[in-house]
Parts: C-alpha cells; structure tokens; sequence
DNA sequence: AATGAATGAGGATTCATTCAT
DNA sequence: TATGAATGAATCCTCATTCAT
C-alpha cells in the first residue's frame, strides 16, 4: 500500500483493514507507523541487498557483472518484492522526520553499485558518479512506467544498461 | 512547498502562514487543495513547454538540439522554476484523484522529447522508447540528489546525455 | 431557495450566485442573512394576508367564505407565491434566534383564520381551536406532498376541507 | 436535538458534548452525521411501526382501529420517543443528500395507514389519498403546536379525527 | 494478540460577514 | 451598487495514538 498510494496516503486504518485488524491492534506490533514503515523499508533494502549481492558473487567479468547487477534490482523491485518496490517508490522527502533515516539505508545500499562501478573499465574522461545517478535514476524510473505485459524486467535492465555500456567502454 | 514535502504533507495551512493569510482565505482564490495543485503543475508545465520548445527552435543539428532540450529542462526544473520543480518531484500516485489530470498533462509534455529523439540519427537496433525514458528518468533523478555547488544543472545535463549519445549515434 | 432547501441549508453565496452578484453584495441591500430571511418571509405573510382578506371580504355565507378562504391560501402557497410557500416549508425552529420573530408574525396571519372559525355556526361539543389546527396542518401538509398536474391547489383545499365542514355543521 | 433544532443545526460538536466525548468519537459509533441521523430517523420509524401495528391488532372496528393507530403515533410523536418525534420534526427537504433515503422510509411507514383507511366504510364520493394526506397532516402538525400541559396527546388525537370520521362515515 | 472506545490535534472546507475601493 | 479580498469561527471529518480490558 505504502508503494501505492505512499506514506501519507496510505493510513494506519488502511493497513489495518486489509490484514483484517483494527487499527489499534498495530500497536502490538509497532510502536509507530513510522516504525511499521521503516520495518518496511528496511525489509525492502535487506533483500535487494542480498540478492544483488548473491548476483554479483556469481559475474567475473565486471561489465556483465554490473549488467546483472541491475538486471537483478529491476527484477525484485519491478515484481518480487513489494517492500523493495517501496523503497524505489517512495520519496523519503515525503515521509518527514523519517528522512535522515531512510536515506542512510539507501545510500548503504547504493554502496554496492559504487563499487561495482569503481571496477569498470571506463574511459578516463567519464565521471563514474554521473554514470552510477544516470543509470540508477534511468533504472528506478522504471517503477513508475512499468506495466507487466511488456518486455519482463530483465530485458528492460539489459537495454537499458547497454545504452550507457557501449558508449563507455574504455578503448582496448 | 510541494516540491519539498509532496502534496499531502503540505497543508493549505501551511501555504496559507506562508503568504501570510488565513486558511479559509485561499478559497477565495482556489476551489480546492487539489485545485491549486493542479494549477502549481499547470504553470510548471507551461514554463517547461515554452522554454524547452524555444531551445529547441534554435539548434539545427539533431543532437545538439536534443542536448540543448535536455539541458534546458534541467536548468529549469533544478534551479529556475519552483513549480516546474513541483511537477518532476512530486509523483502523481500520491496525489489521489488528480492521478489522470497531472498524468495527462505530463504525456503531454514528454511529447516533445518523443519528437526529438525520433529525428535522432540512431543505431537501428536501438528501442526509442527506452531511450527516452532513460535518460527522462536519469534527468529527472537529479532533482534528488543535486544540491547547489556542484556542477551547474545544464553542466550535468549535458555529462548525463553525453554518456547515452555516444554509444548511440548511428555509424557513419 | 429558502423554500426549497431551508433557512440554513440556503447559503448567502447560493444566493448571490443565482442573482449574478457577489455575497458581499448582498449586504449592500440587507444587514444580515436573518434580516434577508426575515424580509422574504415577511413579503410571505403579506400576500397571503392580503389576499386571504380580499377573498374574505366577497363571500357573505360563513361557510363559503372560509372554504374560499382556504383555497386562497393554498392556491398562493402552492403556486403563486415563493415568499408565501417559503411561509409554510420552514419550520421557525430551524431559523435560530428568529423563531419568535417569525412566529409572531405566523400568529398574526393565522388569527385571520381565528374569526373564520368563529363565524362558523358549529356544534357546540366542538373545540374550535382543534378544528384551526387540524385544517392548517391539512392543509399546509400539502407544501410537502403536493406535485403540479394532480388536481388544482382550490380544487384540493376544497375537498380537504369538505371532509370536516360536513361533519361539522351545526344541526338545523 | 435533531427534533429541537433540525438538521443542520445541530452539529457534531452539539451531539457530542452533550454524550460526554469529543466529536471525533463520534466517528467511531457512525461513519458520517448522515449516517447517524438516519440511523436516529431509522429508530423512529421502527418504534411507530411497532407501535402503530400492535395497537391495530388490538382492534376490530375499522373506525376504532383507525383512531386508536392515530392516537398512538400521537402519543409517541408527541412525548414517549424523540427519535419518532424527529421523523415528524424534521422536513427531508433539509437534509440534503438524504432526502430520497428518508422519504423511503417515511412512505413505507404511512403505507399503514393507507391499508387503515382502505378498510373504512367511506362514503363513496371521498377520495381516500385525501383524507389520509389530510389528518396525517392535521396530526403532524400538532408536533408544532403542541405543548405538555394541555389535553394529553390521545385526547387530541381523538378529537382531530372525530371532526374527519363524523362526517366521512358512510350512510348505513 | 487483539478489541472497543476514546483522545486530541489537525485535516480541508464553508460560512456569514466586513470593508476599502 | 457592486467588487475583490480577506476574516474568523465553525463545519464535518480523519488521523495516529492510547489504554483498559
């Protein structure tokens, strides 16, 4: 609901009635909605971590491990896993006091594809955090205009990585 | 104030202390919250049609003009135009009902890039449509991370499209 | 309006917008929306007065003359008059502080009615007071039920008040 | 108070303060003022109902049982219950979005006395709706008049009808 | 682990009214 | 005569939260 409709929109009662609570009952569980809201960001941040991560332990090459790399955040973000579809969704600026917070754990995940950028073989003049923006905004958009039905998300991430890639690749 | 804290959690008190008026007084200017909203979104709109068109109808060379749109867009959303700024950082899902109305008229908008990316001298093998949504969602991601003192917006515009166009530009 | 919708359900805006002017316009000709409301149902009781004692005044028999009397009535309030229906639809409870005001002046108006009865040659086991009230609650029950094309505003008066004048009369 | 001051003078805050709790818990017990006031209507028409209907079972003869059901919605509409008073009080055209909602329930009520008046040996000359519309009329509008000290509300009851029956009994 | 009932603060909005122009 | 712009209080209602049970 929270990658729908957002922090604001989506309310306690909201949450509640469709896990077929009353709203107070949250409250066994969390002690805020802030709190229920960060256990979901946070969910969602662990397991792109992890998978990312368990994709990159399986590319030697560093240009196809970067390619999966993104092909792998796409594919969970895009249609696995609601809570990573969160953090892609929603703006942490929307969620007030919740900011700082948020934005800690995005930038620890983003960490990844820093150094998986740190790894690639690039022409000198290129600046690699403009590469890494580009792509993840590029990528992330995607949650907004995606709809199933067309190409599935891998295929989406590869096309849309080697745009960049093959303007980028260092000169042999 | 909707571009920094989105559309919910801006209230019209909030906008009315800020002009130094009475909640109930905005009513005389605007039917609804959602009005005034959808007129913040039409004047960013407006600003952002009229100048990218006007950059457009001074370049010849198809990817200039399309660097140029690009940068344009960018100078404006990141620094000249808070309303324009509204449109590119406020997602039309947390908006409710207006979701149809902002979305149609940003298709609108997103037209002209269509256009220009389609007089582009591409590799034939390359998807318009995810090139254009690429680098619209590599721009547009900059509304999060730029913060004034770094490169200048039409600075990093053009490092941004750079590292798409050079890859794609149609053998000779 | 007022007849329609009610005393508070009928706003100053609804008002002014349906005579093309502005609300506060609206003060320029009366001090207040009780003193609007009062001068609407004053113009009511008026009419009705007026042409109840016109009506009166050409029938010589007691009995016609009230049965002309009621037929008057109904004739203008269901038909003829705004002011007059707005008379009989609003309740003076639900106008606030105007209550007494306008019950005073509905006292005034019915006390024409008061003489009426007393003319009327009747059997001396009936209250007169109950009879009044019996037949203006018939009758101005009509305000709510009545639609145009059912028989004629005279024509029902008349039939309503057949069904107590028979029994009613005095024994020869 | 619905009975006292209508519809839409009588806010939320009144309701509450009068119970005891603040007006956002009213919310709890009713989704809407709407929905509260119709359940109030609601109860009101299911207590004459009831009532109406037990005191027509106790009766043989038709013109008893029409005026002991008479008596009865008087005595309730004028003392036992409020809720039923504010189904006689409160005009449908005041409440707005309601209007259709209450008119259902009221006509479903005064059906009773359709099927009452159906089984009188009326003289044949007389229109029935009439007479129905008529001392339901006369009836009603003793919620207005009527204050606690004179007769009590069947005596009135019986006397408002009598000046009908007297005449409308049809001839042996 | 959940409910039922409330709280209190704040939400958007409506209203009668004012008053300088 | 009317407007344009505001006021301030009140409107219904929603929200996150609390807490005894």
């Amino acid at each position: 609901m929270f990658k729908e409709r957002g922090f604001e929109e989506t309310s306690i009662r909201d949450i509640a009635s469709k896990v077929g609570i009353l709203p107070g009952s949250i409250y066994y569980h969390f002690e805020s909605k802030d709190e229920l809201f960060v256990a979901v960001y946070r969910a969602g941040i662990d397991v792109l971590s992890r998978e990312v991560r368990a994709t990159v332990s399986e590319h030697r090459d560093p240009w196809e491990r970067f390619k999966a790399a993104c092909a792998t955040q796409l594919r969970i973000v895009l249609g696995e896993d609601d809570c990573a579809s969160t953090v892609m969704s929603v703006p942490p600026q929307e969620c007030g006091a919740l900011y700082d917070q948020l934005t800690v754990m995005r930038d620890e995940y983003e960490e990844i594809f820093k150094t998986l950028i740190q790894d690639l073989p690039l022409r000198k003049s290129l600046d690699q955090k403009y590469l890494r923006l580009a792509i993840l905004g590029a990528l992330n958009h995607a949650v907004i205009w995606y709809r199933p039905g067309l190409d599935d998300p891998e295929t989406i991430a590869n096309r849309i990585v080697e745009q960049f890639i093959d303007g980028e690749k260092a000169p042999d």
